[in-house]
DNA sequence: TCTCGTTATTTTGAATGCAAAAAGCCGTTA
DNA sequence: TAACGGCTTTTTGCATTCAAAATAACGAGA
């Protein structure tokens, strides 16, 4: 059970349904979810572990926030994971799963012409989490799973310009080039470019963040732009 | 106090008091720890996100066990992330940091002088730890942390040959001259590639992984080597 | 003697209870 | 009027308790 706990709460997060920021209210989850407090407290040990809430001492939990540094911190890493994933892949994927991936992106194109953005998301997804499980490295598709989910709790679906989406797609046929290739190095590197796009894509849009003053988090001084 | 029983059970399954397939006795820890069952239980589970055990439902938590094949997950996303700490460091590094590390790396060389293996290590460590500091991405220092304690626990302090060790003092002077000239793609470069030889070391080694016969685990075909 | 089925014991998972800390409330006072 | 201090209520953290599952123990039959 606790697993689905888990499951359900990081949904909620992950959705937006506890906004980043909230106060995670142990009470109100437990009658929600129809559990008592033991198990939704071991779920919050966990999600806190993960990164998406944080535990204040005697104070209860918050879903954690996503500042502009934060969401920097995450496209990073998710390069690294992203490009290490491509790289792998290449030595291990098997015609078949190159195949599928050609097949989403296939898919995905269609949803592009059509301009079908929520489609077009969840090809683009599935082709990502494709290269990373063909890399079949049980450690690197949990990191960068729980590394995605945080992302997407920036839900970045803005409305992208025209310009935007056909690069994003030009970068797409590259992936999968590099990938019919088998060629690792230029798979990680357009990976990396890709997200480095969407992170930009991010910034512009100015992530969300949009929730109660948050009164508390000391502003301290770091990198202001990478690079 | 959950924080303190997570960190001393974790400390206790790194440093291999619990070696790995081992059980974890709820038991006998509450005791030792002098706490009762709850907050072992949610550290329990913190650590099962983390890696370090493994929670069979209604039998009770193991100490993840260490398979060639895991342990190779684990040097291959430690690569990556060495490598993007890397890059990242050398673009935010301050030169008191450089500094610091110069120094750490002096000393390192006393001690491989010396023969010394357990302070060399010593210096080792806080090397890369400084320069995964210095990339100034606390999402990647929490993941490298993470994957570096579950590497640790292969404790593959095996005695070094004269060769691999003034092999690894050389990939150590790239590194630092890779860091003195703020050179990223060198720098992950050569971080990648001491890694890899780290872990060829621990391959001959055949890293430990000597308790009892595991009984479970179903043979899974998989890759036999990387590239 | 070995195997299978039954029962007792231990262990696990979750709910409840209880003490301490935090937050809210309200009256007093400067 | 605004701020301080003491009280009540709520929330949190951990211990304890209880039911269910798994394991061990035991005995009967082949």
């Amino acid at each position: 059970m606790h697993e689905e706990v888990v499951a359900r709460l990081r949904h909620k997060l992950v959705e937006g349904e506890i906004p980043p920021g909230a106060r995670v209210p142990e009470r109100e989850l437990c009658e929600a979810l129809g559990i008592s407090r033991t198990p939704l407290r071991e779920a919050l040990k966990v999600l806190a572990a993960e990164g998406l809430v944080v535990l204040l001492p005697n104070r209860g939990a918050r879903a954690a926030r996503l500042t502009r540094e934060s969401v920097q911190d995450l496209f990073e890493v998710c390069e690294g994971l992203e490009a290490l994933a491509g790289e792998l892949a290449c030595q291990r994927i098997s015609d078949q799963q190159v195949a599928e991936i050609a097949a989403l992106h296939a898919a995905m194109l269609t949803h592009f012409r059509a301009g079908e953005l929520i489609p077009y998301y969840g090809c683009n997804r599935l082709i990502h989490e494709g290269i990373v499980r063909a890399a079949d490295n049980a450690v690197l598709s949990s990191l960068y799973e729980s590394v995605a989910a945080r992302i997407r709790r920036a839900r970045f679906i803005t409305p992208m310009t025209p310009e935007r989406w056909t690069l994003a797609v030009q970068e797409h046929e590259a992936i999968l080039n590099a990938l019919l290739r088998r060629d690792g190095g230029g798979l990680a590197h357009i990976l990396r470019t890709h997200l480095r796009h969407k992170f930009a894509e991010v910034e512009r849009a100015g992530f969300a963040e949009t929730e109660e003053p948050q009164a508390v988090s000391p502003v301290r001084a770091r990198r202001l732009s990478s690079a």
